[in-house]
DNA sequence: GTGTGGATTATCT
DNA sequence: GATAATCCACACC
């Protein structure tokens, strides 16, 4: 018999525009294994676009280059965790090419795997959609912090990983709601195009 | 060397 | 809605 384990996801399914890749990451899972041995996971409901080098709103916006930021210039299906605001963490996936650095932030999840571990994470948490329904949420709930910047998600065997759960039921267009990014308001003409993509009505989204 | 401002969240009113 | 919490990268002396 085949194992339930999802399968990972192939570097190929990586290698296309940011735009492209943040609607098709949509109800796909983030697993996340700790040394330990415990896995926390959820599947990604909330997603955004960072184009790189045109971007305005993006870290590598006219080519912008150093250590911070240099697993956006990765092949693609690298992770990229980054610091922000003095406390948090947030996680995206590498697209495009290696050398273009374009990367999808994962704004959102629903839990599925590991709901004990992640509480005591969040204990802000009153309810379970509230442990991973942002994307500093997300992090804390999963343990994922700087030292995974750089991972590859594609290899079964990487401390965090993206994976195809079986059977997941295909997630149709109508579906999927489009709509300006959520925090960015200095990028001039960035501001207003429709790159962060979610699931429709899902109650893990971080804003209807 | 100093100053500024976040791809956010929790906790108030 | 407003604001504090709190670090780092970067711009600009």
């Amino acid at each position: 018999m085949p194992t339930a384990a999802p399968r990972s996801l192939p570097r190929a399914f990586f290698a296309r525009p940011a735009d492209a890749l943040a609607p098709a990451l949509l109800g796909h899972t983030l697993l996340r294994t700790k040394p330990d041995g415990s896995t926390t996971a959820g599947v990604i409901v909330e997603t955004e676009a960072y184009l790189g080098t045109p971007d305005k709103a993006a870290h590598t916006y006219a080519g912008h280059r150093s250590p911070r930021v240099e697993s956006m210039y990765a092949r693609p299906g690298t992770a990229y965790v980054y610091f922000t605001y003095g406390m948090h963490h947030c996680v995206n996936v590498s697209a495009a090419a290696q050398g273009d650095p374009q990367a999808v932030l994962i704004r959102a999840l629903q839990p599925t795997l590991g709901l004990d571990t992640m509480r005591p994470r969040r204990p802000a948490a009153r309810r379970d959609r509230d442990l991973t329904s942002g994307p500093a949420k997300l992090t804390q709930a999963l343990a994922i912090t700087r030292d995974l910047d750089g991972t590859d998600l594609t290899a079964p065997a990487s401390p965090l990983r993206l994976a195809s759960p079986p059977q997941s039921p295909p997630i149709a267009p109508a579906d999927v709601a489009v709509g300006p990014r959520i925090g960015i308001d200095r990028a001039e003409e960035w501001v207003h195009k429709p790159l962060r993509f979610w699931l429709r009505g899902h109650p893990c989204v971080s804003r209807p």
